[in-house]
DNA sequence: GGCCACTATGACAACGTTGTCCCCCAGCGG
DNA sequence: CCGCTGGGGGACAACGTTGTCATAGTGGCC
């Protein structure tokens, strides 16, 4: 194996100039236009020639330039664009996994970006996707206000929202049914005997938050154990927040003995709070994780699969560039309760 | 808050034409020269005209093309590829995202790509990043030939390789310590009083797994405990291979009493495995991951950053991109023992 | 031998933007 | 009143590619 330099920049030499169809056409003897139909793999074209043309392209490094291409065809840039809260979090990367696959599958690439549920920083991506001219946008709503993608819906740009709704749009959504698994969740343990269940759950002026508050309250109803404000702790939640409050819960007049956690960051917050403490509440958390099962006692989880959110918004999306223009579709994915000990805990 | 129907293709009617400048300076009654400037903040433009010229973009939700402005401007397309192994993976997430927070500061949209250990998908992906002609290129790879990016790089695109070396070409390269990192493990372990010490690591053609192996080895020699076949199991594994390599070093005439895994993967097959046997060998895991800590025993751990790895090459692309051409660089980060107690278990 | 059909190839314009260069005009000094 | 200056604005070409249309050559057929 010998090892080859590139002799170019990296020794600090000038920058070569990229090859165009014009050189590759120069160096083969032949019209740029010759070059372009061996490139596209355009019927018409001696064989001979072509394996000329292919020879220079070979020997120039040619590689074609997509942004002309893109430009002179007008449409489809074979890209999507992914706006998502985080990357970083296991569920989303799971999203981005999934969403990437299907884009293969259809000869796209995808250009993610994370808005860290910053409104503007989700504006920001989506519209500097637009001007890249995506083929079309999947977006995690930071934000309510999403009338600014309308020009860009007019132009043709479908967008599908995902995980959570668009404020002030109608468009392809695909959500998880979020009221549906904290009601089960509170159903859970209220079956295993608790009669004191708190919820901790993320900012409430975050969608899946407010529904899973709301499915909490509605499951406290149904089961007869009452909704009682001092149980709920809505808000962004950090490790220190999560562990003041569950000493505020341990020292209610009625201590709470169970818990549903708003989502999986809210639910590893907790472990780490209980860590070492011996008596722990049940917990049932939103969102299931990895190794979930392995931990003692394992978690009881209201799962959803990020693969499948990401698939069937991918799969939206790409009935939409396929030309279906149905009315814009809202999808609920189902969510099940995955027992697993952490919830079965009698009170 | 009124809900807004984008009334064009969602509804079914024919996608409109996306304004250009040209409609935009018609509407304004300027020259698509003055809008040019108005919409690059280039100075010398009458305020009042300035106004007129935004007032029309707003009303056509004028939005410029950015494949048509790479192509003018020739150089940087404000986009940095990344090539990596699988976005799904919490390592490689962490990777992205770090990279992302990088690119973000520099005014760089990220575009990437899973390969999944495959050179050929690695090879596409990265020949399809050049087409679009990204600023620069980080690629953690999967195959041992790189030769096919010289003429990128001749062209002036900065490669940095990831996580792995490259295989044939010389180029910025930042590693983690490998090495250092088993060795550091199998030490100890034997300082906890094993001496039969196993390695559990992925596909030996795969470098990190290979590196990780010689680290073991030297371990097992500096520690005088001795390199024995019999306790290393390479290859790509999955649940099954691992239960079934676990079984083996059960039953060997000198049993296993500690294991060394090599990558977060196989620590986590380990652990399902384990799950519910009363016995089990000490461990040591590569790669540190959520929760490790709040398993138990709680598991010890070589930790190395996902974050440093993607902010060390990220730093090094932009450093490239700012004009740097020393020569090319090799990185190789620490990695920490992090004792939590699966490795303290005495032999 | 003349005409046609067909294959292989090329000339040229256009995509939407920006860099270069030029022009117009108001204001000012001589 | 003239020439000069500088701010504001426009005409035009060019980036690299591809779609449209034209054309040269070749062989077959009446």
């Amino acid at each position: 194996m010998t090892t080859l330099s590139p002799s170019g920049p990296i020794a600090g030499q000038r920058k070569v100039r990229r090859a165009t169809m014009n050189d590759v056409a120069r160096l083969a003897g032949v019209s740029i236009k010759t070059v372009s139909r061996v490139v596209n793999d355009e019927p018409g074209v001696h064989p001979s020639t072509a394996e000329r043309v292919l020879a220079a392209i070979d020997q120039l490094g040619f590689r074609r330039n997509l942004s002309a291409r893109n430009l002179r065809r007008g449409s489809s840039t074979g890209t999507i664009g992914l706006v998502l809260e985080d990357v970083g979090n296991p569920f989303y990367s799971g999203v981005t996994r999934a969403v990437e696959e299907i884009a293969r599958l259809r000869g796209r690439q995808v250009i993610s970006g994370s808005s860290d549920e910053d409104p503007g920083r989700e504006r920001e991506l989506a519209l500097e996707f637009c001007s890249r001219r995506v083929d079309g946008l999947l977006i995690v709503p930071a934000g309510l206000q999403h009338s600014y993608l309308v020009p860009e819906m007019r132009a043709g740009t479908p967008v599908v929202f995902l995980d959570r709704p668009a404020g002030d749009v109608v468009a392809d959504t695909v959500l998880v049914d979020n009221i549906g698994g904290t009601v089960e969740a509170v159903t859970h343990l209220a079956a295993h005997g608790h009669r004191r269940i708190a919820f901790l759950g993320d900012a409430p002026d975050i969608f899946t938050a407010n529904e899973r508050l709301r499915g909490y309250r509605e499951g406290c109803v149904r089961t007869g154990i009452g909704y009682h404000e001092e149980l709920v702790a809505m808000g962004p939640h950090d490790e220190g927040s999560v562990a003041a409050t569950l000493r505020r819960l341990r020292t209610l007049r009625e201590p709470a003995t169970a818990i549903v956690a708003g989502n999986n960051r809210i639910t590893v917050h907790i472990l780490r709070s209980l860590a070492g403490s011996a008596e722990r509440p049940a917990l049932v958390g939103f969102d299931d994780f990895e190794l979930a099962d392995l931990l003692s006692p394992p978690v009881t989880v209201i799962a959803h699969d990020a693969s499948a959110l990401g698939k069937a918004a991918s799969d939206l999306l790409f009935a939409r560039l396929d030309g279906d223009n149905s009315p814009p579709r809202r999808v609920v994915l189902p969510v099940r309760l995955v027992p697993r000990g952490s919830g079965e805990v009698h009170a």
